[in-house]
DNA sequence: TTTTATTTTCGA
DNA sequence: CGAAAATAAAAT
């Protein structure tokens, strides 16, 4: 009698718990747990296994009629309300479904959480000792001290100056004080930015090492940043994007350094924007955050313009000296094949001959973008892609940078069997390492790409290398351009400034005046100016006038003018949605099923849909849709309502859709 | 996303 | 006919 039926007396409460998986919804689940609240990590029976979730509401009218399962292990962490709050925010915004953007927050795999229930570890607590054996400059004490007093308010500054103007002293300083009172900071780096140098340069300035968080992070330094961040403990997290989604206990400072990189947009799966969402972060948070860029995106400046960010600028101690002498050569001249012109070879012997050290610049990977056959014309393609195979004459292979897909360059031709017939057509940067040998036999020549900086050991030698003058001419693509400084290079030769500004990217002139001003900076030092040659086949465009001219802000004046006339961003909002599938035609009329499926909205134009320029990928075709708003928030309604229409089939099997706010893929 | 249920396909 | 493969549906 006394022990019967217990459920009549204890009181179950029924909780929505939001699920690591791809789900838009929260699920009901029972608790006796009485001090569960929202924020409760938790583990709950799904279908036949246990995954990750989190409590996101206690006992609301919930419309579930079926059996409701009891919460499985209540995990010994509690997700602050800002993190919450973030995560809503984010799925709204980006569309993706809140669980998954709940997964990027967990960051871990459930086993992880369930060592820790079992035998909670200890963490290491930072010391620091701070050093201030670098002095600041007035300016850069003054916008250092204008975030130290934004603190715990939401401000966005940009800081804006040239390399070597002391942007990364400015935030470090402002770090220091975060510490000094106990909080986190987060800095976020593109990937190829996160280096040993930097990394240096921290640990002398605080003496400790900040907490890395990117993909290279074993799972158990992850874990125990993790907890560190949640337990609030005064730490210093510097990552790529994923580290934005860190469950902060107390953060005070956002640093996004190089904010104009792209690679803060996350181009595959989920698709987001961390220097976008970090804003928003730093607004629920009631935190400052720096924007810090030598080269500002036009967003970044559009906002500064309509008051919201506010700009602090450095000019620099020896900006206006340091500025390089940029040379426009017209390649239109030159004979097929003929990579580097004649003022390119002069200025490179001259260097050569002053001990100093070149960089050629070719954004483009391996020796050549397209093979073919000289006899019947048979080109190598992708069988997985719509792409030319890439020529790695290093490796006698041919490979694929959408997909991966690589095979051997074969001996005779698979169409016609002619033996020693193919013909290699355009450059990479290992054509041009073949092009500079021939030039300069008795100069110590490296090439330079991601592929050659896998490892880290294999990036620390090759840095070593360059920085000890083993090495005089470096042939290098956008690895070599970003995050390292090279103090014995002079010249910088950009082999083909025309390369990023084909295909129709509305951000093309943007990006390609972006990554040549980043690349110029490279050249020169402190005491000598450096010299840039620029080869194109446009000498006259404004955008290659601005780049030798050094001005910046007149061109973007210009590029921001011409995306006022098309209503482009900042001035508008796109989305884009991309369907995909593996049969063709099954993707075509679901496509075209999805355009007669759409609302109509006074604010809102659809545009498609159209096959795509990479119409293949990875054996999907792909068919788009482009869709444009001047107001904004207004294309998440719009794009919810249409992809839950009642009579579109949900998307099965082969066919998926995906979509894209504010994309910058175009392909 | 992962798992299970249902339908279709196709070889023996 | 029955197993395997493809497709749809469910998960609280
Ligand atoms: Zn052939
Ligand atoms: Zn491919």
């Amino acid at each position: 009698m006394l022990l019967t039926d217990s459920n009549q007396f204890s009181t179950k409460m029924q909780v929505q718990v939001l699920t690591t998986g791809p789900f838009d919804q929260t699920f009901t689940y029972s608790t006796e747990g009485a001090g569960v609240t929202r924020g409760q990590v938790v583990m709950v029976p799904f279908g036949r296994r246990e995954i990750l979730g989190v409590v996101w509401s206690i006992s609301e009218n919930s419309t579930f009629e079926g059996t409701v399962k009891d919460i499985g292990t209540i995990l010994p962490f509690q997700l602050p309300e800002t993190s919450l709050d973030f995560i809503y925010w984010v799925a709204n915004y980006t569309l993706i479904p809140l669980g998954s953007v709940l997964k990027m927050v967990l960051a871990l795999p459930p086993a992880e959480f369930l060592k820790v229930l079992k035998k909670p570890e200890e963490l290491p607590t930072p010391a620091y000792s701070f050093d201030h054996t670098v002095t600041l400059s007035v300016e850069q004490q003054q916008a250092s001290y204008a975030i130290i007093q934004g603190a715990k308010t939401f401000i966005p500054f940009v800081l804006d100056g040239v390399t070597g103007s002391g942007k990364t002293e400015v935030y470090l300083n402002a770090i220091e004080h975060v510490l000094k009172n106990q909080g986190q900071a987060l800095v976020l780096l593109p990937e190829i930015a996160l280096t040993n140098e930097w990394l240096e340069r921290f640990k002398r300035r605080f003496g400790f090492e900040p907490q890395l968080w990117h993909s290279n992070v074993t799972v158990k330094n992850k874990r125990q940043t993790w907890q560190q961040v949640l337990k609030d403990q005064p730490v210093v997290v510097v990552g790529a994007r994923s580290a934005l989604f860190l469950p902060f206990q107390n953060l005070q400072l956002i640093i996004v350094d190089e904010e104009h990189d792209d690679s803060y947009k996350q181009q595959e799966q989920n698709h987001y924007h961390a220097r976008d969402m970090a804003v928003v972060r730093a607004r629920l948070s009631e935190i400052p955050i720096v924007l810090a860029s030598a080269t500002p995106a036009l967003e970044t400046m559009s906002n500064i313009d309509k008051g919201k960010y506010h700009p602090l600028i450095l000019k620099g101690r020896f900006a206006e000296a340091t500025l390089p002498l940029v040379e426009i050569v017209d390649m239109r001249g030159q004979s097929r094949n003929q990579w580097l012109s004649a003022p390119l070879v002069t200025n490179i012997r001259q260097c050569l001959s002053n001990q100093e050290q070149v960089l050629l610049f070719l954004n483009r990977r391996g020796y050549a973008p397209l093979t073919l056959c000289r006899g019947c014309g048979h080109r190598f393609l992708c069988p997985g892609c719509s792409v030319w195979l890439v020529q790695h004459k290093h490796k006698g292979q041919l490979s694929c940078h959408h997909c991966g897909f690589t095979q051997n360059l074969p001996p005779v031709c698979p169409t016609c069997q002619t033996e020693d017939s193919f013909v290699a057509c355009g450059p990479g940067v290992e054509r041009i390492e073949e092009a500079v040998r021939k030039t300069f036999p008795s100069a110590r020549i490296q090439v330079v790409t991601s592929d050659q900086l896998s490892t880290p050991k294999a990036i620390q030698t090759i840095i070593d290398d360059i920085k000890n003058f083993k090495i005089d001419i470096l042939i290098g693509t956008q690895v070599l351009a970003k995050g390292h400084h090279f103090p014995l290079l002079t010249l910088v030769g950009i082999l083909d400034a025309d390369l990023g500004l084909n295909g129709g990217d509305l951000r093309a002139s943007e990006k390609t005046y972006q990554l040549l001003h980043q690349v110029s900076g490279r050249a020169g030092r402190e005491q000598k100016q450096g010299r840039v040659v620029l080869q194109t086949y446009h000498p006259d465009h404004p955008l290659f006038l601005s780049v030798q001219n050094h001005r910046r802000d007149d061109f973007y004046a210009c590029e921001l003018h011409q995306r006022q006339a098309q209503q482009f961003p900042p001035y508008g909002y796109l989305a884009a949605i991309v369907v995909s599938g593996l049969d063709e035609m099954t993707v075509e009329r679901y496509a075209k099923t999805l355009a007669r499926l759409a609302p109509n909205a006074d604010n809102v134009t659809v545009l498609g849909p159209v096959p795509a320029p990479l119409a293949r990928v990875k054996s999907r075709y792909r068919w788009r849709f482009l869709l444009k708003s001047s107001q904004a928030m207004a294309l998440q309604p719009f794009l919810k309502l249409w992809l839950s229409h009642p009579s579109l089939k949900k998307a099965t099997g082969s066919v998926r859709v995906s979509v894209d706010i504010d994309p910058y893929s175009f392909m």
